[in-house]
DNA sequence: GTGGTCTAGACCACC
DNA sequence: GTGGTCTAGACCACG
């Protein structure tokens, strides 16, 4: 698994690992009990600090998505949230709702909302192919 | 209008007056023209201070989606934006991604999330004629 | 680069700060990615509060001269604005206009106006050329 | 002569009368020694505070361009400005700057630079003609 | 009454 | 160290 941070999107780098890596959790790419990279290493190959990648492990750590064993290096835990079906939804809904807002301003119609959102929908698809 | 804030939520104040008022114009509750409360009534609403309504009243007017006449109040702007097209689509295109990400981590799928999202159009037609 | 403000002027601090960065940019002094001045090292520099820089650099980010990245600094960026055309065109109207007033007052007629035009012009290009 | 002012300008009434008043008296379209319509008369026809009549007239009398008669009325004093050629050229040539800086972030060259004057030059000489 | 600018000083998030 | 947010309170410009 390869991440890439983008240092100049405004998102913290510690969030961005969180996310890439839950992101890999929820595709499948990243397994149960798979081992991810050492602190150390992969500070190295970010080229960030240490302290970055540590405060990210502790954020997926304290969210259950992976497990530190001392001495030995961090894993991948279980399978996901665990939130009910309609809390989920409501969750993407909300998300949805601001781009609704914001296409409004942005003068942009119902059908080509869709339009971008299929768009948006392959480019993801691609990255993921590209990767696996 | 009224809005509300949540503290606990770790969004910034201003910013969630931002996107109520946004959401606001949005739904067609906010009509061109309509005056905004006055910065102060404002404040005092939501007991916070004068200068945070001022700094989103001040976005708001950067994005154009309000107009602020000296010594008169603030007023809702008719116009929109006035970015290119290109820039119109990507800003939109960064909020559904933001919500593709969302789906992901709460596993629902590309069908699902499109349905969903038809879903949420309907939603907001009914309330813009509902309220005309 | 070295910023000087005009306290008599009536013209805002933050204006000026904002005015000066431009300047500089348009001149080719302030090339893309050069880091600005920290906030809390030019509030001391000019002997004002943290805010009003703080201000004007926000302004700057709006204006998309300028982008900042948390915790690193505030850095020139390379696109410039993402308005439409017409918008572009009309804010640059907007400045002739002021000229063609200011000339009406100081008494300058058509052709001594675009004379003097042509001499600014060449001015710009000159000073361009000599710091690159 | 025929006072126009634009609320959503941003910029302040009492300050547009004083400018179009300046502006008159450069044009000769307002001669030394005419009367201007009384305070109460313009508060009425432009549909504004007096204060705010009472505060350009004011303005103007500071600066030598009118003269109040006590229970006459307001007249045209003497001829405009009366700085030297290069003072006067060279607040020019400032506000000619701000417009070289502001075409160049909106990515506008010196050729359509020129031609933007040129059309707002003719739109000022219909103006001046459409009233006089 | 309205909004605009500025100060002084606090606390937080990020690197 | 960096920038971001917020408060409390002052003074000014405008109508």
């Amino acid at each position: 698994m390869i991440l890439e941070l983008n240092f100049k999107s405004g998102r913290p780098a510690y969030l961005q690992i969180v996310e890439q890596i839950k992101f890999g959790v929820a595709m499948g790419r990243l397994k149960t009990g798979a081992q991810l990279p050492s602190i150390r290493e992969l500070a190295e190959q970010l080229r960030i600090n240490r302290n970055t990648v540590a405060k990210a492990y502790g954020e997926l750590e304290h969210e259950g998505v992976v497990e530190t064993i001392q001495g030995k290096g961090v894993f991948v835990k279980s399978g996901g949230t665990q939130l009910a079906k309609g809390a989920r939804e409501s969750n993407v809904a909300a998300a949805l709702d601001a781009a609704i807002v914001q296409a409004h301003h942005m003068r942009i119609g119902k059908e080509e909302l869709k339009r971008i959102l299929d768009e948006r929908l392959e480019a993801f698809e691609e990255r993921k192919e590209g990767r696996s």
